[in-house]
DNA sequence: ACCCATTATTTCTAGACAGCATGTC
DNA sequence: CTAGAAATAATGGGT
């Protein structure tokens, strides 16, 4: 079908070509076969491989919402890069003809004035906690657009999905959901909740080859293989690409594995490399070293490989890096990526060649199992890149014939798992309870139970009297810690229980918090109170390892502060001893950064990675701030500026003394202790010192900028002051 | 007493969503 | 389905 025939389907002419600039010219079966069945004005689940075209089926169906509706579409996606790349696409494509927004944590285009915006890309959680805040225009919505929606299948994220769906389609009667999945074995029974019409495909534009390799030696079903050179088999498969001058991604199941073949596999990538290739991949090292003041073990380790051609990525590496890397694999610089699976749920980044290196991952307390077979197609869906490669090639690692053939069974015949509802996990149906009653969806028990008959896991399981008996537990909790109030039947939060609703935390950590704040109120205090406090709960897991040197060390810790914790600490023989001396320990690391540790020392004692930082540093951000607003609630008025306090040296990681100075725009922790100890303790002596003294301290550059900074604007950075490091990066 | 190779033991294991508007002299 | 690699500590032999 060509895309002139859309035409017959309401597509106006000015979109046709637009699709024509975007080189489409015609349809693939699967959308031809979904565009025929209704896709783009009924409710729909197509479940067709990565690359297969689902987007397409989306922009058709949000123009023909707002042409013929007149109504709003909101896409939802799970992840803030997979945000921000619709957002760039979407605006690009409907230019002014259809004003696109995105929403998500940390970068909001805020509630009131989504109001004027045809199409909003937004996260699952950002979306449920926009409901939560009473967004209005939430019904003017004519079509959602759920990206991956197999995830309804994650223990953690999945069912904030399924309410938030079964949410929309309550207060939505007739609102058009298009879903979009993965192949999945169970297509027709998630669209039957849905009320949805179902496609599903194996079909992909590029032919994908799935091969499998053991002794020396690549076995493909549908051709014939190749015979590898004498290396290793990772290496020797690297060769084989770049003789024919390809990339090739490597999935790996560990952060660890992932940095040690990239290491293996830099030996073998830089002999291949053209003279410009080593010109520029040693400026982008340079870059990719240089992304914080100081660099970290692992920024160099991540700079030394990537100048040989070879990166590795998973999430302990910092945004700004992960960013330079997929942007220098995406224009070929860069030849090969070792990654753990944030490669493969993240943005769109195909190579020729992918290779599966660990079919096993490590579960906990069960030990090391197979992936998902879902996970796996996922991963070789990776491979082949359109317009480049004509068709793609997926390769498996097996450590002997035998367990080649068990693989190619398993995972290349294996069909992909049935989704299930993890609807009945108690921490999100505590915090989902709280929420449907805050924001007045549900006000009766009656309602709330007559709220989860609707959902996928009622659906599923026919049956939702497990749900309902942990439903009665949790109402009874929330009720005991104040968040609402029962009266035959009736459900109502109270203010604080709305605001515990509203600042997206755990009920449970809430309370905990409360009863922190409320010691906190009686005696003194120190930063690790606070610290301590925040670092015990659900938010901040997983804690800390302790290894059973640094056991005795704590512990005597435990000792020395018990006069400033917040909680009473647990016997030693109390199960809950270990959760408590790991969260001190994650209290000590934040403890040391605002003692203006190096961060290198933090990295290497605490063993975390540069990118886990930045991720911990947010979260207890989240929380102090959670913190905060509570003690605001509860008129423990004193305790605020604590707290603001130590809000504002996290964020930098700074002592107390350098707080007026990090106000300057490049000014971080590093800098501003220079400054400092220059004998420059303020914005005034800044002002007042001469522009030599201030070159010799801290460089030219930065020296200039400060004197702009202060003769130019008062306003100083402002905004960015908590935004910055930890967002930027 | 020290070096070094070998062996035993310990440690560790993917990912990433959410709030909201500021401090100091 | 139900581990395995890597880091670290201990050991022991040789000089």
């Amino acid at each position: 079908m060509d895309v002139s025939e859309l035409k017959k389907f309401d597509i106006p002419e000015e979109f046709i070509k637009k699709f024509r600039e975007e080189k489409i010219e015609s349809l693939y079966q699967p959308q031809v076969e979904a565009i025929k069945k209704g896709v783009i004005d009924k409710s729909f689940v197509v479940a067709i491989p990565t690359a297969g075209g689902k987007t397409f089926l989306a922009t058709l169906a949000i123009i023909d919402n707002l042409v013929k509706r007149q109504k709003k579409a909101i896409y939802i996606v799970p992840l803030v890069a997979l945000a921000n790349e619709k957002y760039q696409y979407y605006k690009k494509l409907f230019n002014d003809k259809l004003k696109v927004a995105i929403s998500v944590g940390d970068l909001d285009s805020s509630d009131p004035w989504l109001a004027d915006y045809d199409l909003i890309i937004s996260t699952t959680e950002k979306l449920d906690s926009l409901i939560r805040h009473g967004a209005r225009w939430i019904n003017e919505i004519g079509l959602i657009v759920v990206d991956e929606i197999h995830l309804l299948n994650d223990p953690s994220r999945g069912p904030t999905l399924e309410i938030l769906l079964t949410q929309l389609k309550e207060i939505l009667k007739n609102v058009q959901i298009l879903s979009l999945s993965a192949t999945i074995k169970n297509v027709k029974e998630l669209s039957k909740w849905l009320d949805s019409n179902f496609v599903t495909s194996d079909f992909r534009p590029i032919k994908l080859y799935e091969g499998i390799t053991y002794d020396s030696k690549i076995h493909f079903l549908e051709k014939n293989g190749y015979e590898l050179t004498n290396l290793e088999t990772e290496a020797a498969i690297l060769e084989n690409t770049l003789r024919i001058g390809k990339q090739i991604l490597y999935f790996v199941s560990s952060r660890k594995n992932a940095e040690s073949l990239a290491e293996k596999l830099g030996k073998t990538a830089k002999l291949f490399l053209k003279r410009n290739e080593e010109y520029e991949l040693s400026k982008l090292s340079g870059q990719i070293e240089n992304v914080l003041e100081v660099p970290t073990r692992q920024c160099k380790k991540i700079a030394a490989y990537v100048r040989r051609g070879v990166a590795f990525h998973h999430a302990g590496l910092l945004g700004k890096q992960k960013r330079l890397i997929e942007e220098n694999f995406r224009i070929g610089l860069i030849k090969s990526i070792v990654a753990t699976p944030t490669l493969a749920l993240g943005v769109n980044l195909p190579a020729f060649r992918v290779t599966i290196r660990d079919a096993k991952r490590y579960t906990p307390g069960i030990g090391s199992t197979y992936i998902p077979v879902l996970e796996y197609k996922q991963f070789v869906g990776r491979a082949g890149r359109p317009t480049y490669d004509s068709f793609g090639e997926s390769i498996l690692i097996a450590k002997s014939e035998e367990d080649a053939h068990d693989l190619t069974e398993h995972f290349i015949n294996g069909q992909p798992e049935k989704i299930y509802s993890k609807l009945s996990l108690e921490p999100v149906l505590r915090m989902h309870t709280l929420a449907l009653v805050a924001s007045e969806f549900t006000r009766s028990q009656e309602k709330l139970l007559e709220f989860f008959s609707k959902t996928f896991y009622a659906h599923q399981y026919k049956d939702i009297e497990e749900i309902k008996e942990k439903i009665l537990f949790i109402l009874g909790k929330l009720e005991e810690w104040e968040f609402l109030v029962r009266e035959e039947g009736r459900l109502e939060a109270t203010r604080l229980g709305k605001r515990v609703s509203q600042l997206y935390i755990d009920p449970l950590t809430a309370n905990y918090l409360i009863t922190c704040l409320n010691e906190a109120s009686k005696k003194e205090t120190e930063s690790i109170s606070f610290l301590q406090s925040i670092c015990n709960t659900i938010e901040m897991r997983p804690l800390l390892n302790i290894s059973a040197g640094e056991f005795s060390e704590l512990n005597q810790l435990v000792g020395e502060k018990e006069r400033f914790f917040l909680q009473t600490v647990p016997s030693e023989y109390d199960f809950e001893f270990e959760n408590f001396i790991r969260s001190l320990k994650t209290a000590v690391m934040f403890q040391e950064w605002l003692d203006e540790a190096t961060e290198d020392k933090i990295l290497t004692k605490f063993r975390v990675a540069p990118g886990e930082l930045r991720n911990r540093l947010k979260n207890a951000d989240w929380l102090i701030y959670s913190m905060q607003e509570l003690a605001l609630l509860m008129g423990l008025k004193e305790l605020l500026k604590d707290i603001r306090k130590l809000r504002v040296r996290m964020m930098y990681g700074i002592k107390e003394e350098l707080i007026p100075l990090v106000r300057l725009e490049g000014i971080g922790r590093v800098r501003s202790r220079k400054l400092y100890d220059g004998g420059l303790k303020s914005l005034d002596d800044l002002r007042k010192v001469p522009m030599e003294v201030l070159t010799r301290l801290i460089g030219v550059t930065i020296a200039k900028s400060i004197k702009n900074q202060l003769e130019g604007k008062k306003e100083l950075k402002k905004k960015e002051i908590f935004q910055s490091n930890l967002t930027r990066f």
